[in-house]
DNA sequence: ATGAATTCTGCACATATGTGCAATAATCAA
DNA sequence: TTGATTATTGCACATATGTGCAGAATTCAT
């Protein structure tokens, strides 16, 4: 045993191998080095954690109900669903942890080598990217969908963290999108898209393998983040009503039959078009909470999600109006 | 997919795959058979379990405290100890249980192809027994160490079960001990001693890789089983005081210095002399509860374990009075 | 302190697992 | 129904991991 390990026992060598093995995926070889320790040391002390417990294989078997659900999902709306049970009496705040730390953990099927990801912000996102996991994707890029500046601020600091949470967890190249989510005058929106800065940007976005979004919703009782907060005044709520918009993806507003084109709010909005989005092979959606069941609807019937993670109840409540 | 595995979803199958591959070490090849499917199949059902979260890895990082156990007991007694933490306030039978179900599960470490192990019957290596995971050791052997006939019985059922269930795990060639725990004469068990079915147990007790035993104890208190139930009369527990008998091994007495020679009931014991124990390469002994302190403490003064299966606060309690 | 016994370690080979690729099967859209 | 697209599968090769063996290091007993 060299020098710089002792002092440190063989459980607590056993332990960091298995970490770096188990939970980070590293190789053994790397491992060693890391360690300075050969590969064969390695093996050797992974089977020694094995053995005194120190690691544990633990099987998840699905229950039937998320099994049944999922495959319900599959086949009325062809949606790949990854349905996520909560226990029962949770607050919303509390399930929307668990959805974004579930999502967080199974995101990793997605990532390849060169992924782009554009990531829409929002309170759902936003808890994604607190559980993120340390996943490490080679050559990858995250790009912000939408524009967070408001009346109050230029948004940064709220999106940026979001953004940067992944681009940490992935070993990413971050863009940022530094504009208003909307803006006062589409004329401004139309100047500033001329510009080179902003078409940089908006190529990127035009080009990714995979968008991640949570689904802002519009009923009176608990306005998503957008709808408040400097983002939009009285008279645009007034005007999203009047035209029944029962939620939005990347602040871009749409009905509950999908459609989104005459939504004359869009025309100021710094998110993607839908039918840019559904141009993006891989379209992750997560939905937590039955609040969100009219806007869940609305995107299903546009074709915008092909991946959603969403609670069990939320999803019961999808399957049981569908008639 | 063939046709046998057409209504099982993807996620039974992966988790079948995941539990025979992870909690029952069979290869991928092997899996593929009974699944009807390719190794590389196999390889990739395994792929998917582990992206669905139906496998997990857990660390148990271990404790400082049972780490720092376990070292003093190494140090103080030469012993490699496995200390069990089980939680507050749990009653004797809980942590008979905990201490019986870990150690069950890191028994595996002992095994190897071709061993012969001396089990030792009594209700802790019975709570171990009940535990036994699924080992498989290619030509093992399970024997007896002593027999567990009474005035009442033959002894086979009970010592048998744990017997059977050890057998069972290892897939093992079990041979039992067909004879009283205590003989009435000295005499007739040198008789016995003579026939040569019982000279062939006594040959295989003889060479015996590995010991498993746990401790049994003569306070007045709440006596261990060989105390009671047929096996000894008043006057022999009277003897067994005067002798100083702190506890026995396999229904063999010593005192709280390891002495065992002379005390006059070992005469009559079926259990193996506690010298011939002592040339067992290793010698796993199984103690669950303080009350079997002054017991633990005369085999540890007899070097007659070389590896222990300890519960934290009977660890505490051993080390607490050894200056 | 010395010799015996046991444990640890890396090398080299054996074995197990990962994965690209092409063919096939299943799914989707018109 | 048909053609396009996507997913699945096994083969064959690449890569990762397991482990026997001999030498070195450590521990144990005298």
């Amino acid at each position: 045993m060299p020098d710089e390990l002792e002092g440190r026992s063989k459980n607590d060598l056993a332990t960091t191998a298995a970490e770096l093995y188990y939970l980070q995926d590293w190789k053994m070889e790397d491992i060693g080095k890391k360690l300075n320790l050969s590969r064969s040391s390695v093996s050797r002390l992974l089977e020694t954690a094995r053995n005194r417990g120190i690691v544990e294989f633990r099987i998840n078997r699905p229950s039937d109900r998320s099994n049944n659900l999922a495959e319900q999902l599959k086949s009325k709306y062809s949606i790949s669903a990854n349905v996520i049970e909560v226990f029962e009496n949770s607050t919303a705040d509390e399930r929307l942890e668990i959805v974004g730390a579930e999502t967080a953990k199974k995101l990793g099927n997605f990532f390849r080598p060169g992924i782009t990801i554009g990531l829409a912000w929002g309170s759902t996102i936003s808890s994604v990217s607190r559980h993120m996991h340390n996943y490490r994707v080679a050559n990858s890029t995250v790009v912000q969908l939408n524009g967070a500046g408001n009346d109050h601020s230029t948004g940064i600091s709220y999106s940026g963290e979001i953004l940067n949470q992944f681009g940490q967890s992935l070993g990413a190249n971050v863009v940022h999108f530094p504009v208003p989510a909307f803006f006062d005058d589409p004329a401004a929106k139309q100047v500033m898209w001329k510009e080179r800065s902003t078409k940089r940007i908006l190529d990127i976005q035009s080009r990714i393998d995979l968008a991640i979004f949570g689904l802002g919703r519009i009923d009176s009782e608990v306005p998503s983040q957008v709808y408040q907060a400097g983002y939009l005044g009285k008279s645009d709520l007034d005007d999203l009503n009047a035209e029944q918009v029962v939620g939005d993806i990347a602040t871009v507003f749409f009905r509950s039959d999908g459609s989104w084109r005459d939504i004359g709010l869009n025309n100021r909005s710094s998110g993607p078009g839908l039918d840019q989005l559904k141009r993006t092979p891989k379209r992750v959606c997560v939905a937590s909470g039955i609040a969100k069941i009219e806007a869940l609807r609305g995107a299903i019937a546009g074709g915008y999600i092909t991946d959603l993670f969403i609670d069990d109840l939320t999803a019961e409540k999808l399957l049981e109006n569908s008639n």
